[in-house]
DNA sequence: GTGGTCTAGACCACG
DNA sequence: GTGGTCTAGACCACC
């Protein structure tokens, strides 16, 4: 479910909190479902424990799990992170247009670029 | 003029190469100007020469400098780099753009933060 | 394997860039092969870790190498660079073609030597 | 006459040294002709006299001019470089086409090459 | 262990 | 004085 890319640049447990990220995001993973444990998790995708657990313990930070010591982690409600997130990623998103304003990018550029994203219905990856 | 944020994860001659392209790109810095040599700013900002060399390195082949070895270094023509920095750019905000759209966040939103961003007249420093 | 030349006048880090291309060009190296880590590289050519860090880095910008923080460096598959690199070498000798035109050596005398070279199969390591 | 780039990379004795080689190959300077004196010429090109200094000095190395004390720099009877100059020139195209060789370019091309190059009887100028 | 960054201090070629 | 390179040695994040 999870492809990690080794020849990205980021750290793989960055990779790996981002792909859980979205998919308890999107709903992929249910609030309350149990997570797969870090010893099997870092099986299936080959690597360290550790790697996993930084991962885990990114998340649990950011409010999409919690863990119960001894009986594993678990996909937080809703209401814990969803607020927050979308604080965070409308932050970027602003810094990102106060860059394009600096570089003489105009609004009308930028609006025209919104319509084709919101037009889109089917491509709601991140381009690369 | 630069400030340096030690606690920031990025590497200190990133954070150099940033500051300088945006008064480069804001054209704080004309073109044809001498830029500071390597030890005089690598002085005024406490740190060491081959660290500013580095960043100056990075600028040049990004094509905001040239440099002349034994006479110092210069501020390259606009033409050089102005399409490559919009497209850049561009493609950052793009990228934000989709994640927004995948958090959630409406079209209409995006649109409102667009008109206070391009209706502030005095506030187009990039916030952190 | 590889030889630094002291006397050379190239910088140490271009010696060892230029060396680690042909043998990746001529497929010494194979693509996926896990390169020598930095240091022990730097071992190896008694060198220092910087210099040898400096030349992956420069190999890693020409698209013959992929480097992943904290598991190494590794071989790029033909395709990224073989294009670039045919044109780069064409166009140097290209140059070298238009200097002995003007100084008056003639057509016949070049497709000569080039008989010599396509018929020797066994030299084509470049002369010094 | 001289025409010095700055944003070149390559130090400034050496760009005169090759302009003024190549005049003296193609017999824009004639042999036995006294060169400007050192002084006259930095001024000419607002450049130290130290740097002018410097390419007459490899200029005489390299057999283009003798110096005679108290009287000036004299561009030597052709047989001097000629044949050198031509062997050099000779070697560096030979190292080209072999490293065009090893990157897998083929004779047929470089011979196709080779007639664009000496058909066009009107560009001599190497190409950047 | 790996690569990435940084410092302090040195030497060189160039102008 | 200028940039460019190199060394020796250090610290960090990641795996």
């Amino acid at each position: 479910m999870i492809l990690l890319d080794y020849r990205d640049k980021r750290p793989i447990y960055e990779q790996i909190v981002e792909k859980l990220e979205q998919m308890i995001a999107s709903s992929a993973l249910e609030p309350l479902t149990k997570m797969p444990s870090v010893r099997s998790l870092a099986m299936e995708l080959s690597v360290n424990p550790n790697t996993v657990q930084r991962a885990y313990a990114q998340l649990e930070l950011d409010g999409y799990l919690y863990t119960v010591s001894g009986r594993g982690s678990f996909v937080t409600a809703e209401s814990e992170w969803k607020e927050n997130r979308q604080g965070k990623i409308l932050k970027e998103w602003q810094d990102a247009a106060l860059k394009a304003k600096a570089a003489g990018i105009t609004k009308e550029q930028l609006i025209e670029k919104l319509q084709e994203i919101y037009g889109e219905q089917h491509r709601n990856e991140v381009s690369e």
